[in-house]
DNA sequence: CTAAATTTTTAGACATGTCTAAACTTTTTT
DNA sequence: AAAAAAGTTTAGACATGTCTAAAAATTTAG
């Protein structure tokens, strides 16, 4: 039986592996945990033993195939959740990450069999993101990252990659939303930001707000 | 904070006080859980300390008022999650307890409430019991166990009082549910079985199974 | 290619919640 | 009212998951 504890760990290992090449490091997994190193270090031993992954010490750790597929499981029903918040319980899209964080753990592929199919086997969740299916397969986009446009490209949002409600209220201030439109009208080399286009309104953003927007050209 | 055995704990000790008076007793409690009774007996110390129940040693314990709150909150959601569980995603009554355990424990007041509304406020969950509005108060019925019918009564299952599937799938397999016509035809003293007749049928069962169905008389 | 800085691991401690076995209260029986 | 039975609590142990401080390994810099 797997835990609560070990299902954040390897959800947290793979998102590391997803934007990052090669083993991932303890220190990497304490910050996207939020907790030490020395309990990353106990818990990945005891993930070891259970052969969820594969770890040598000071060597950096990856996922097993086992590993993976518990891992891939909770971000699809974290994903799944998230689109019944938003899309049932109408639910801001900024609101839904804390409560998305424990449904995730419900044990019940029966529950998210019937969840996936009350909500049309959505392929995207509210924030862009895909939605793993049952066999573990993501759904792959052909977007790219806001800040790797060129000068003068036009697109439309598909996606966020960031889900804390800061960053997302931000946007809803900048009036960006998934299907926005928008124009990349200039990059400033010394700090990597960008003048975009929205509708008739020219913004000003942060390449840190940049990189988390997937965009899809026209 | 109160933790998910805390608030397990507080439910056990409210279902019992339900069905019997005064305080309730260690073993009662080790029973419902399916614990040792060294172990209640720890963490109704904690409890006390905690201001959720009043305990004396080898006497017994009964909720505070805050304790009271919390146990009602935890059957609130429990009942609303599993009218979701079988209005919305087609589960059968007898499959949601396990996964309705599970989904009770999470904690949002926001997501609480806009389930209820989702739901359109239900009364009564699918076996018939009240659920607790949002106050803590209990929705009363006017309704009587079928072992205390006299011989001759008709009435209609409004409820059950007992939410475990091998006891639910007996039902069905009686052809009994919410808002079936029953008429009692005779008890027998010896076992304090009874016959029923449902539509054109008669029935004869225990009163281990009489005893949890409640009727309301016509 | 050492020396310093960084990263990671180990050691020891603590909190939570569980267990069994033994001791202690209370209740029931005779 | 004493003895037996039943119920309850304490003592001591264990598993999980966390922490800080110190030690060890690896990487980076001079």
């Amino acid at each position: 039986m797997i835990t609560l504890a070990e299902e954040n760990y390897l959800k947290a290992i793979l998102s590391i592996s997803l934007n990052s090449d090669g083993k991932v490091s303890t220190n990497a997994i304490a910050g996207e945990i939020g907790t030490s190193a020395a309990s990353v270090s106990d818990m990945l031993k005891k993930l070891q033993d259970k052969k969820l992954v594969k770890y040598k010490r000071y060597k950096g750790v990856s996922l097993t195939k086992k590993g993976n597929s518990f891992a891939t499981s909770v971000i699809r029903k974290h994903r799944l959740w998230e689109t019944f918040l938003v899309n049932n319980l109408n639910f801001d899209w900024g609101e839904v990450h804390y409560v998305a964080e424990q449904l995730e753990h419900i044990k019940s592929e029966e529950l998210v069999d019937r969840l996936d199919a009350f909500l049309d086997c959505p392929k995207f969740d509210p924030h862009g993101e895909p939605i793993p299916t049952k066999d573990g397969k993501i759904p792959t986009t052909n977007t790219i990252p806001l800040n790797k446009l060129s000068e003068g490209t036009n697109g439309k949002v598909m996606g966020v990659t960031l889900d804390e409600k800061p960053f997302l209220d931000y946007l809803t201030k900048l009036n960006i939303s998934i299907g926005t439109e928008i124009k990349l009208l200039e990059k400033i080399s010394f700090d990597q930001s960008i003048s975009i286009k929205i509708g008739n309104t020219k913004q000003h953003i942060s390449n840190d707000v940049a990189k988390h927007l997937l965009i899809k050209t026209n």
